[in-house]
DNA sequence: TATTTACGTAACAATATTTTAAAAAACAAA
DNA sequence: TTTGTTTTTTAAAATATTGTTACGTAAATA
């Protein structure tokens, strides 16, 4: 669930921001005023931030610049908002290093396009996109999974849930965290299912790939990937 | 620091635009008319260039014409200004080899968030005028795909669905990056409507080309292009 | 050992995803 | 305008994946 820091000082703005970013599955964390926010980012690291050009205290833009020039984050996503027509040059100036602007109104439609499009551009260029584990090897980018470097082909489910086993080898997962990773914290899924798709994935494996490490079950607490 | 060339006879618009490009961190060559301007850009190379439509001399269209027929300046960004009255029918503009245009009257912020969003478009490996793999070559410039050497013809959205495709072959991309690409962001495309484009693609490409590669379905994920 | 709890997996049902034809809508040219 | 082209939506059929259940087996506990 990725999180958003948004500021406006109009209350109702925020509110509707808010609501329609919770509605797609957004954390929020709303401010009231420039100098807060900054604080928030800092103290939550959010995924993205979504500024109102003009606020007290500290404008948008300056939240932006302060931002840019954070060595820690200095890559963070920005959004920011104006109304058309607002007196630009009366205020700090423009250079702000936003990655989109969005001009009021808009429609909760364009906004969470917006958001979702920026994140995925973010996020494309900053995954690193390959896990490798002993012989095994997961590419995000083509979505395959290497064994031996034979091509395998597996389900999504199956996949997400080797990406997580691979980014940690040796380390257990519970079934919770499984499935608060591969099915973002959906409430409803029974932990035999997770049974259900390492099973699967091992026969894949079995079938396709004979080296040396393997999915361990740690009898009362999980799954981990490890040699043996 | 990025380099602009901006030409308006206005001397007004000159300093306004100027001012709030180097409020953004640019640096700016203005030029009062359309003869100087071409000078300066040969001059100084540099890495987008915003013209006034009208201007004594030589007019915003025809630097644009001679820009886009230098060899060297072929690729530069550029982008056009015109006053809402003047009645110019966007596509002539466009036809001219622009790569936006802006009418006036226009905020500061709209225009910087162009000029970057144009800057982040051109220098992403998908804009550069040849994208070749395999067998299939996309020459940007004439607008056409050749396939094993016989011009294929394909509709504008075919076109740059191909495009993108073949900008990183074998990488996986997702419908939404696909909509984010071709329809710029707008929010409200449907997915299956890519769908029916690749589906489209494929079957011009079955019956124009047998080559090696083809568009493959990676089940929950999208599409990529690949060989096999 | 008997009992309880946890795990594995086959088989089936429920979902989701993809393909494509065809209708509707949007657009461009004449 | 009409005509022809391209694009988008829709919907139904074809595929593929996922989730549940049920029951057998294994491990821990007492």
């Amino acid at each position: 669930m990725p999180l958003a820091v948004i500021a406006d000082d109009e209350k109702n703005q925020l509110e509707l921001i808010s609501f329609h970013l919770k509605k797609n599955n957004f954390d929020v964390i709303a401010a009231g005023d420039g100098d807060e926010v900054f604080d928030l980012i800092v103290d939550h690291r959010p995924d993205i931030v979504i500024l109102d050009w003009m606020m007290p205290n500290s404008s948008g833009i300056s939240v932006c610049r302060r931002i840019r020039s954070s060595k820690e984050l200095k890559k963070l996503p920005i959004i920011i908002l104006s109304a058309r027509g607002e007196d630009i040059d009366t205020s700090h100036g423009l250079s702000s290093g936003a990655d989109d602007y969005i001009t009021k109104p808009f429609s909760p439609i364009e906004l969470i396009a917006r958001v979702n499009s920026l994140l995925r551009r973010t996020n494309s260029e900053i995954n690193s996109s390959i896990i490798e584990y002993e012989d095994l090897l997961i590419d995000n980018d083509k979505k395959i999974l290497q064994a031996t470097d034979n091509v395998v082909k597996i389900g999504k489910t199956e996949f997400k849930i080797l990406s997580l086993l691979m980014s940690r080898p040796e380390n257990v997962f519970s079934r919770d965290q499984i499935i608060d990773f591969v099915w973002n914290n959906m409430p409803d899924i029974d932990n035999r299912t997770v049974d259900v798709h390492v099973s699967r994935l091992r026969k894949v494996l079995n079938d396709n790939y004979h080296g040396t490490c393997k999915i361990h079950t740690v009898h009362g607490f999980g799954y981990c990937i490890q040699n043996n």
